[in-house]
DNA sequence: GGAGATGTTCACAGATCAGTATACCCGCGA
DNA sequence: TCGCGGGTATACTGATCTGTGAACATCTCC
């Protein structure tokens, strides 16, 4: 569907394995400053494995981001199936940013990825935005199933708490907990808010 | 005192170019991206001179981040200065991001250091990281000068707000508007919100 | 017993990287 | 008049970068 960056075959063993050291080094090292050569060291295959599956380094970038982008909304979507009332399940989003937290001190893959590679026309440049948009998409749509007031505007700002908490990370000011708590006050003050005018979805 | 980064002269004009060179293009297209050859060539510069200026490109990232910081503290003083009321005051950062982010829509040019520059013996690291502290410095003391309750977690709070505004500007979704208000919202009614049922905690 | 896909080995191209060497020019102050 | 700091010009080192070419080894499936 969305999945224009791997598409096809589902990758074999080798290319598991390049995938999984790209995104290891990627994200401790930056994208620029790691070559396919390193990578390849690290995956214990061959430069021309490599390029035979990816084509290209900026493919690989794409799909890197891509993979981590999966297991990000799968971890993301858990936590929401796993929410007991609709308005735990607008911050659950952050409930999982604190498991993913735990493992990534590094800050956000997709905003570092911008940050790496300002040219649009680069492909990874999509998957990291769609990223933000898919996370935005889903404050918002689980804002209105919370009865949350101007559920738009809400999403908007848990994003934006939500950002902030991920690229204050490397400062390691511990700011996730605040984050986390101040978008949890500004549910509950809106699922307050509004209790029986709007229905519709469940 | 602080500037351990340019120290002793004032810069002569041939540096002066070469750091805005540099702050043009290692913004714009990314730190490891851009080599010092282009650097000396976009500020009519030989190589030979930049690297009398300033030793290293290392070193030269320092002195952009530093001058950058610099930039960014005076406008953001300025708006304090500005600002009316105490609690007005607060929130004059915000302000102050509001101008900045008209020139400068490629996120926060030192959060996107970090993630280029992973190694913390980098000269560059510890010009990024004194920059997002000077700030949370600097919200908590005008929170305790407007008497807000909790100065200590309101300034992590609007913090992460403006960290998120930032960070969420590549991607031109136009959130700094709710950032800002949201921020607004929490000096103004400060106590309203943020002393939930759950901050039994300091 | 092939055929095709997966992967290896190794060499190589062409560019770019940070940083250095050497020699020279020029304006300004003592 | 002289020296020195700021700057130019150009060539160079050695490393590293992305990407390719060509021949060869396995393995599985038909």
């Amino acid at each position: 569907m969305r999945e224009t960056v791997q598409e096809a075959r589902p990758m074999t063993p080798a290319g598991r394995r390049i995938v999984a050291a790209a995104e290891e080094l990627f994200y401790n090292r930056g994208i620029t400053a790691v070559g396919v050569d390193l990578i390849a060291e690290h995956s214990g295959v061959t430069k021309r494995t490599l390029y035979n599956q990816f084509g290209s380094k900026d493919h690989l970038v794409a799909v890197y981001l891509a993979g981590r982008d999966q297991r990000w909304r799968a971890l993301v979507q858990a936590a929401v199936d796993a929410a007991g009332t609709p308005a735990e399940a607008v911050v659950a989003p952050f409930e999982a940013l604190r498991t993913w937290s735990a493992a990534n001190t590094r800050g956000c893959a997709f905003i570092n990825a911008l940050a790496e590679l300002p040219d649009a026309a680069h492909p990874a440049h999509r998957v990291a935005a769609d990223q933000k948009l898919w996370l935005l998409n889903l404050f918002e749509e689980l804002a209105a199933a919370a009865d949350c007031p101007r559920p738009a505007a809400l999403a908007t700002r848990l994003l934006v708490l939500h950002e902030g908490a991920i690229a204050t990370q490397p400062l390691a000011l511990d700011t996730l907990p605040e984050a986390v708590e101040l978008a949890r006050a500004l549910v509950e003050a809106g699922s307050r808010v509004s209790r029986g005018p709007r229905d519709s979805q469940a």
